[in-house]
DNA sequence: TTTGCCGGGCG
DNA sequence: CGCCCGGCAAA
């Protein structure tokens, strides 16, 4: 009786703690950095607007974080009892991850600078094999094909045959190398190789995110080794190196969230078994 | 401060 | 065995 008594008492406090007082007590484990102030449903729908454009149109990748603006920022944190009723049954996304305060400002930056400025740079670009040539008006480019490319032809009235070696297309300049740089360094690299085991156990998540994660990915993926490159691989050790005998061998934390920050606090039931027994998870394991 | 998990206790 | 937690170390 007392020991039964014990353990349900416990574990029903924890998981009223998990849910009311320990996350209201603070935030999620990775959320509300800039939630405070997010919780605008206008806002966020533009913002999901313009990120969709922006996947759709030319941005080198937009991630997921809409999934997060989709549900309006609520932040797992405050007051989860009513966070987690922000959809019929499911109880939740995991907090993912807690870089994309980035793409919050990101998206703040591309929503103030909606694309209205940057049509200035529409250029034609000479398609022939080994030439590059960039000219900014239509009449120079096909000045350049037919001196350099077809040569003086120039009868009577022409089939403009110019056209089909040249292309036409914009180039937006105004903030392309904040927005590439940022997101390519804090997006692709824990996205790829961690999102998959992810979505082993996350499965309502990769719901929410589809649409984003599809055209992100696609296009992240090259980023990624660049990327990965300078972050060294981190090889795992399984022996000889005895470089601390004293410290028999505690591994070394693998760089990818386990079950306990994928699904927080409350979900434990979630977990994977090892991690509810604060052993070595199994799930999100290395 | 939080997170991952080893060591160890209990049934 | 399964289950759980104290407490340490890394982040």
């Amino acid at each position: 009786m007392k020991a039964l008594t014990r353990q349900q008492a416990a574990r029903s406090i924890s998981m009223l703690r998990g849910s009311h007082v320990t996350r209201s007590r603070k935030r999620g484990p990775s959320s509300s950095y800039d939630l405070g102030y997010g919780e605008r449903d206008d806002q966020m729908n533009e913002c999901n607007a313009a990120l969709v454009l922006m996947s759709l149109s030319c941005s080198p990748n937009s991630p997921r974080p809409s999934a997060w603006g989709g549900r309006s920022s609520v932040s797992p944190g405050a007051s989860s009892s009513s966070g987690s009723s922000w959809r019929s049954g499911t109880p939740s996304p995991p907090p993912v991850s807690s870089s994309f305060s980035d793409e919050g400002i990101a998206m703040d930056y591309e929503d103030h600078h909606p694309r209205k400025k940057r049509v200035n740079s529409v250029v034609f670009e000479c398609t022939w094999r080994g030439c590059g040539y960039i000219t900014h008006t239509c009449f120079s480019i096909e000045a350049h094909i037919r001196q350099t490319h077809l040569g003086p032809k120039k009868e009577g009235e022409s089939d403009h045959e110019e056209e089909f070696y040249y292309t036409e297309r914009e180039v937006s300049t105004p903030a392309p190398p904040p927005t590439l740089s940022h997101r390519d360094m804090c997006r692709p690299p824990h996205e790829d190789p961690d999102y998959q085991r992810q979505i082993v156990g996350s499965y309502r998540q990769g719901l929410l995110s589809t649409m984003q994660n599809i055209s992100a990915r696609s296009i992240s993926i090259p980023v990624t080794h660049s990327w990965s490159n300078s972050h060294s691989p981190k090889h795992m050790k399984i022996s000889a190196s005895g470089a601390s005998p004293s410290s028999p061998g505690r591994r070394p934390r693998s760089d990818n969230k386990k079950c306990r920050k994928v699904y927080g606090m409350d979900q434990r039931d979630q977990w994977c078994t090892q991690c509810k027994w604060k052993k070595a998870c199994t799930r999100f394991g290395d």
